[in-house]
DNA sequence: AAACTAATCAACCGCGACATT
DNA sequence: TAATGTCGCGGTTGATTAGTT
């Protein structure tokens, strides 16, 4: 298949929407909707393509967009569910409503990542000042389940770990942050996190859709796989090795 | 005040998924 | 079933703004 080139057609505009193109945009779609975005600029008299409507109306010109600072609870969630959903940034859009992927995105990439990698890195060196406990690619404990051998001491962990390579770590790093098995993989937020003070109830953010439990276990995707006997060792280990025991769920 | 750097964010690009022919 | 068209997503870029020297 190839694919035709988005603004093939000389004489397209590109660049920053002045106001002048956005009113046309807003008022075209308030009369007509958009059923068919590659048709649209024509149908309005805009020189864009149907792409860059879309994107200038979904990300910008859309009346439910809300403006402004993220909220601490806004950014707690969106930390909590790209936790849980990676960087699929629509699908975390959709649980915050008002907010665009794209706002989400950069607001990640230019708040939210370096922030929880501050924190957890003064959680880290305090919880291994009192106990350190090695980095444990969570591979290595779900072969050492599959394979019934569970592990079971951070020695082993830590001995298992040394056989994955360098190279092979820098690779999954590279290729894909969602792989990235380093603390940020369970991330922990307290008070701490934020410059002000939260109280509990403000920092626990539910998501409408989901059970108490899938919003205390981000992990739950898995949680067929953890209802055997031997699997409840993988998530004791796992917790473990996040240094944290946490209440489980109800199977 | 000027030059430089860092941070921010709107917009673009390319790809994959899905629908239609 | 293959070819084509369209849309939506995620990664990236680059212009603008803010801060620092």
């Amino acid at each position: 298949m190839v694919r035709a080139p988005c603004c093939e057609k000389m004489g397209l505009k590109k660049g920053p929407w002045s106001p002048e193109e956005d009113q046309i945009l807003v008022s075209f779609i308030q009369q007509n909707g958009h059923g068919n975005w590659r048709a649209l600029p024509k149908q309005a008299g805009l020189l864009r393509c149907g792409k860059s409507c879309r994107l200038r109306w979904t990300n910008y010109l859309r009346p439910d967009i809300k403006r402004g600072n993220f909220s601490k609870e806004e950014e707690e969630t969106i930390i909590n569910l790209h936790e849980m959903l990676g960087n699929r940034w629509s699908a975390i859009a959709a649980r915050l409503p008002g907010r665009t992927d794209n706002e989400i995105k950069n607001v990640w990439h230019t708040h939210l990542k370096k922030k929880l990698k501050i924190h957890q890195s003064s959680q880290d060196s305090k919880r291994h000042s009192i106990n350190p406990i090695p980095k444990c690619d969570p591979k290595v404990l779900e072969n050492s389940n599959s394979d019934q051998n569970i592990v079971t001491s951070p020695q082993q962990c830590s001995s298992e770990m040394s056989s994955v390579t360098d190279s092979s770590i820098e690779k999954k790093e590279v290729k894909n942050e969602e792989m990235d098995y380093s603390s940020e993989y369970f991330p922990q937020i307290d008070e701490s996190f934020w410059s002000e003070e939260l109280s509990k109830d403000d920092v626990y953010c539910p998501s409408a859709d989901k059970t108490e439990d899938e919003d205390r276990f981000p992990f739950m995707q898995n949680v067929e796989d953890a209802r055997s006997d031997d699997s409840m060792d993988f998530w004791y280990n796992l917790f473990i090795r996040a240094g944290d025991m946490p209440d489980l769920p109800e199977f």
